[in-house]
DNA sequence: TTATATTTGTTGCAATTGCAACAAGTTTTT
DNA sequence: AAAAACTTGTTGCAATTGCAACAAATATAA
């Protein structure tokens, strides 16, 4: 059974004691705000309880890379992503984030919270999901062309559907800062791949032919 | 303090009782032996003992792929990989590895042994690292340029020495490998860096030149 | 110490890619 | 409903890159 949130497994009522014992704190962010602007020094870890959010960083060139897609429950926080870059996280819809600091997270209760360690396993859980989730981008990134970037990244998100369809979670532009690649040089690809019948798209559905 | 093996504070005697508690399993493997195959389906994790080893992946078109350096006290497995990939790891050099079920780990010991949520807490933190590093990688691939992946990674490499001279830990075949890039490219590349001024190097000892 | 294998260094060439620029289509804001 | 902002689609061109191939230098094995 895949652990989704940090407080699976936990009562309603004793998550709500859990999070006084833990100092919690909630806020909430209107679209296109920053929820944090330099990831650094964060010592806090963030989870969205609703709504979604870009984990981004622009480089030197201007070059916007999208390190990550959050959503509901997606942790972030220091111990989670590069220290020391420019890494901001951005609200793309109007979302509501929980700030916890990490060492509560970790550290045995002194107050003897029974479900402490429930949440250590769940946290464990997700960390190890993020791992995947990161080898997955990973191995995107390491092809070497922009097609078989775009093919193997049509992969994942094909192998949840039978059909082999699936609908982009994002915008061509923002694609393209996903993969790390030249828009332009993407949609050229993307033409030839239709072109060669790999793909049939309509808008953002994107069907995969072969396998 | 950074943790550095997931025995990390836990007595040699209590770690000898918990090995027996988690049927853990230490093999040897000489210098390019393949110490997994397949990761996906390995229930358990490995954890190396002493020596090196790398995670690596061949795509369809034979284009090896160096997802990570492994060396003493690295732990992999399926938890903390991308799932379903032809993945192997293969001894860089001779190697003792440990082999405990995850389970193991992150379940409540029954038998009560007392040093399970240390244990637990360790994990937690490589798990930690490993993410970090990771978005380390990923920020290096993320780069467009042969020219930039290498300054990017060059300056990794470069952060732990105030001189900002380090050696290499791959040789230059495997170093592409590692960036996703073609050697000759990248040999080429790194002519153009040092005609411009942005590196020296000696064999593999290199020294970034500016910032 | 020879033989064998691997790594490094180089080059021409063709293919891929990034860049710049602009038009057309959508969506969002005023 | 009009204006503004953003997304999609397209192209020529120059720069970067991958590929193939080979020689020289090192390292490893017999």
């Amino acid at each position: 059974m895949e652990v989704k949130s940090i407080f699976d497994g936990i009562d309603e009522n004793d998550i709500k004691k859990m999070l006084v014992c833990f100092e919690a704190r909630a806020r909430i962010f209107k679209k296109d705000r920053t929820i944090v602007s330099n990831i650094i020094n964060i010592k806090m870890i963030g989870i969205i309880i609703s709504g979604t959010a870009n984990m981004e960083r622009y480089d030197y060139n201007g070059n916007r890379s999208i390190i990550e897609k959050l959503e509901k429950n997606s942790v972030f926080g220091e111990v989670f992503s590069r220290l020391g870059s420019d890494i901001s996280v951005i609200a793309t819809s109007d979302c509501e984030v929980l700030f916890i600091e990490y060492e509560h997270l970790i550290k045995r209760c002194k107050k003897g919270c029974i479900y402490h360690s429930i949440l250590t396993n769940n946290v464990l859980q997700l960390l190890s999901k993020k791992i995947i989730d990161l080898n997955k981008r990973l191995e995107v990134l390491s092809k070497r062309t922009i097609r078989e970037k775009l093919l193997s990244y049509f992969e994942l998100l094909a192998n949840d559907n039978p059909k082999r369809k699936f609908t982009l979670p994002f915008t061509y532009t923002d694609l393209a800062d996903y993969l790390s690649i030249d828009r332009s040089a993407m949609m050229r690809e993307i033409k030839n791949l239709k072109d060669d019948g790999f793909i049939e798209t309509n808008g953002r559905k994107i069907t995969l032919k072969s396998y």
